[in-house]
RNA sequence: GGAGAGAUGGCUGAGUGGUUGAAAGCGACGGUCUUGAAAACCGUUGAGUCUUUACGGGCUCCGGGGGUUCGAAUCCCUCUCUCUCCGCCA
C-alpha cells in the first residue's frame, strides 16, 4: 500500500511514476473520493464529539437528580444524522481503501524505465556457459531415466506436478540442506519454520490479495486459508501488527518451504518439465530492516542468493527489472537467471525485491525510533535463495555428460555420497 | 468431538452501563540525591487517525464483527483464539 498522503497531496507526481509500470490512476475519481472522505470524516467526527459531550451531560444531570427528558430528545435527533453520516463515510472509505489496496508500489528511482521484460537491464554476468561437444538434453529427457516421473504425478494430481524418486529426490533434499546451511552459517540468517497455509490478512499484508488472487490456491473450508505461493507470505507476516525495538533490526530469516501456485494465465507456457509447477520447493530469504538500510540490504540479499549459484558453479546473470516488469509489491527487483543449456538461454531462478514500506504499511509492521520514541514502518525484503526445483533443473542440464549421467557438484558432495546420479 | 473457563495498555492485573483511554503493581524513560552505581523519592510513559503552517484540538480502539442504549471495556448475538478436563490421534 502506498502512503495515503501521496494520494492526497502528490497525486499527479505519483500517477506519473506509476505510469511507467503501465498503471493508470483514475485521478478524477481518486480526487473526488478523497474530497468526500475529508468532508464526511470531519462532519462525522463533529457529530460524534457532540454526542459524547451531551451524553456526558446527561450522566451528570442524572447524578444531580435533574430531569433529563429534553436532553434525550435532542440526542435522538442528533443520532439520526450521525447514523446517516456514518453510513456515507463508511461507504466512501471502503471504496477508497479498495482502490488504494490495488495500486502497486512506486518504482525506485534507480529502476530502469521500460515497456516490457525486454527492457530489463543486465547488471552483471557470472560464469561461462559450458561448451558441449554433444547436443545437451533437457532436464526432462535426462530426468526421466533417473527418477523424474511426470505421468505418475499426473495420475496422482494432474498436470504441472512431479514425482521424484531415489537419488534425484535425495539431490533435491541435498540442495535444500546446502542452501539452508550456507545461509545460516555463512550469511547470518536464522532458520524459521512456518505454516504452509495462511489466512487472508497475511496474503493481504504481503500484497498477494486482493489483486493476485488468481495465482493462489484457496482451501475450501470455513477458515478461508490459502496455500502459500511463497514462504515470504508466512515469514514476513511474523512481524505483522508488531512494534519492534530498533535493536532487533535487522531481522534475517531463511525458510525452506513448498510453494503452491495456480499458474492461471500461463497456459501453454513451460508445460514441459519442472520449470513451472503447481508445487515446488524454495529456500527464501527475508530481511526486516530499518528504512535507511533497505537498499544496502537489497544488494546483500542478492549477493547471498548469487553465492548459491557460484558455489554450485552454475553460470548466471543478474537483471534489474524495468518498471514494466516489477511485481506488485516491489520498488526494485533483481532477478537472477541461470543458464539452461537445453533452452540456450538464461531462466529466472531467483527474484530479490525491496518492497520498502509497501508491505509493512499493509501489515502495520513497525519499529520504535529511539530518537522520537515513535513507531515507524520497517522496510521488508525478500529473495529466493534459491528456487530449489529450478536449481535441480539447472544442475541436471549443466552437469550432464554424453551418456546422460549427472555429475554431482562439488559443493553438494558432503550431502550426497556419490559422484554421479 | 464433548464439558467448562477466559481474551483489558510493554508485562501482571482491577474494572459489570455515565468525566474510564482505563486503578494498582512491575518494567522503561527523565529528574533529585550520590565521587559513581544501587536504594529511596518526584515526574513521564499505548496505538491509529483527522484537522492545523504551528501550538493545539477532535475522533476511533479494552480479541474480530454485529446489536441494545442518550451513553458500552461493562448487557446481548456471533466468530476467532487461548487455557483446563475427557475422548480421538500423526
Amino acid at each position: 500500500m502506498l502512503d495515503p498522503k501521496l494520494i492526497r497531496q502528490d497525486l499527479a507526481a505519483t500517477a506519473a511514476k506509476l505510469k511507467h509500470r503501465g498503471v493508470t490512476l483514475d485521478i478524477p475519481r481518486l480526487n473526488s473520493l478523497e474530497e468526500q472522505r475529508k468532508t464526511l470524516q470531519t462532519r462525522l467526527q463533529d457529530l460524534q464529539n457532540d454526542r459524547n459531550v451531551r451524553s456526558k451531560a446527561i450522566g451528570q444531570a442524572k447524578a444531580k437528580g435533574e430531569n433529563v427528558d429534553p436532553l434525550f430528545q435532542e440526542l435522538k435527533e442528533l443520532n439520526d444524522s450521525l447514523k446517516l453520516t456514518e453510513e456515507q463515510f463508511t461507504q466512501i472509505q471502503t471504496e477508497l481503501n479498495d482502490l488504494l489496496a490495488r495500486i502497486p508500489n512506486i518504482p525506485h528511482e534507480s529502476v530502469p524505465i521500460g515497456k516490457s521484460e525486454a527492457d530489463n537491464q543486465i547488471i552483471r554476468t557470472w560464469g561461462e556457459p559450458r561448451k558441449f561437444d554433444f547436443t545437451p538434453k533437457d532436464h526432462v529427457d535426462l530426468g526421466e531415466k533417473i527418477g523424474m516421473d511426470f505421468p505418475t504425478a499426473t495420475k496422482i494430481a494432474g498436470a504441472r506436478f512431479v514425482v521424484l524418486r531415489g537419488t534425484l529426490a535425495k539431490l533435491q533434499r541435498a540442495l535444500v540442506q546446502f542452501m539452508l546451511d550456507l545461509h545460516t552459517t555463512e550469511h547470518g540468517y536464522q532458520e524459521i519454520y512456518v505454516p504452509y497455509m495462511a489466512n487472508s490478512e497475511s496474503l493481504f499484508g504481503t500484497g498477494q490479495l486482493p489483486n493476485l488472487k488468481e495465482d493462489l490456491f484457496a482451501i475450501n473450508n470455513d477458515a478461508g486459508f490459502y496455500l502459500i505461493p511463497t514462504s515470504e507470505v508466512s515469514v514476513t507476516n511474523t512481524v505483522r501488527d508488531e512494534i519492534l525495538e530498533s535493536d532487533q533490526l535487522p531481522i534475517k530469516y531463511v525458510c525452506h518451504s513448498p510453494c503452491f501456485r495456480s499458474e492461471a494465465g500461463s497456459y501453454g507456457k513451460d508445460t514441459r518439465g519442472m520449470i513451472r509447477n503447481h508445487q515446488f520447493e524454495k529456500v527464501e530469504l527475508i530481511h526486516i530492516v530499518h528504512p535507511d538500510k533497505s537498499y544496502e540490504a537489497h544488494e546483500e540479499i542478492t549477493r547471498h542468493a548469487e553465492k548459491v549459484l557460484q558455489l554450485l558453479e552454475l553460470p548466471y546473470r543478474v537483471l534489474s527489472l524495468c518498471t514494466a516488469d516489477l511485481g506488485f509489491a516491489a520498488a526494485k527487483t533483481y532477478d537472477l537467471e541461470v543458464w539452461l543449456p537445453s533452452q540456450n538461454c538464461y531462466r529466472e531462478i531467483s527474484s530479490c525485491s525491496n518492497t520498502e514500506a509497501f508491505q509493512s504499511r499493509r501489515m502495520k509492521a513497525r519499529y520504535r525510533d529511539p530518537e522520537t520514541g515513535k513507531p515507524e514502518l520497517v522496510h521488508t525484503l525478500n529473495g529466493s535463495g534459491l528456487a530449489v526445483g529450478r536449481t535441480l533443473v539447472a544442475i541436471l542440464e549443466n552437469y550432464q555428460d554424453e551418456k546422460g549421467r549427472i555429475k554431482i557438484p562439488l559443493a553438494l558432495q558432503k550431502y550426497i555420497q556419490a559422484d554421479y546420479v
